[in-house]
DNA sequence: AACAATACATAAGTGAGTTATGTATCTAAG
DNA sequence: CTTAGATACATAACTCACTTATGTATTGTT
């Protein structure tokens, strides 16, 4: 597991792009799929997701739709498009962080 | 400059990573090799910079030896060893955080 | 003279996260 | 069958590394 702090503020980027990559899922599918892809590495907590979607489907960058299964409610989001320029532009900036840190840590990079 | 979230929990990575490679450092050297390095991008706070070298200091990881240059005082610090062990745990750790997030937003790692 | 840069330090406030708690359904084990 | 774990949502209290603000003092520049 990485440590927290490195975590922080990445959560918005990781679930934008999860959900580009995987078209609509619902929020416990999110944190199963970034598990996943992450080797048991990334561990998104309810208390940070649903806060964080929900501030997302404010803002307009996600739509929902609940569908029941069985007994079960599930609230299906995916991007709008304003959503999906958000997550260009958020994983850009990713990227030129890690290149920024890779300067400043004089990482080999590749 | 960066989005300030993402910086959060590498600053301590970054101070002890730049003492490794430059030798004994005072506080303000400190914030402008780390500009400097970062191209503008990464502009320490003074606020966080001396609380983290304090803190540092106390767990045995920098010593300090305080220069006069003229009438002006300066806290030179530098890399004990345990210091220099926490560097390679810090880069390493980093290093690890970065391939799992190249995973689970699909970047191009070549 | 006045302002910017150098050089240290600490206190108050912020905000994205963790931790804790609550509700409810489904499924496997003993 | 009932108990525990996984599934599925949600929100409130708290934490803590940072930002912002403030303070002191020296040095260099206009």
């Amino acid at each position: 597991m990485h440590s927290p702090e490195l975590l922080k503020g990445t959560l918005q980027t990781i679930v934008l792009k999860v959900l580009k990559d995987n078209g609509r899922m619902y929020g416990y599918e999110i944190t199963q799929r970034v598990k996943e892809l992450s080797d048991d590495r990334i561990l998104i907590t309810e208390g940070a997701l649903y806060p964080a979607l929900h501030k997302l489907e404010a803002e307009g960058m996600l739509r929902t739709e609940t569908e029941t299964i069985g007994k079960r409610v599930r609230k299906y989001y995916s991007l709008t498009p304003q959503g999906r320029s958000l997550v260009k532009e958020r994983v850009n900036e990713f990227v030129e962080f890690i290149k920024t840190m890779g300067n400043v840590l004089q990482l080999q990079i590749k």
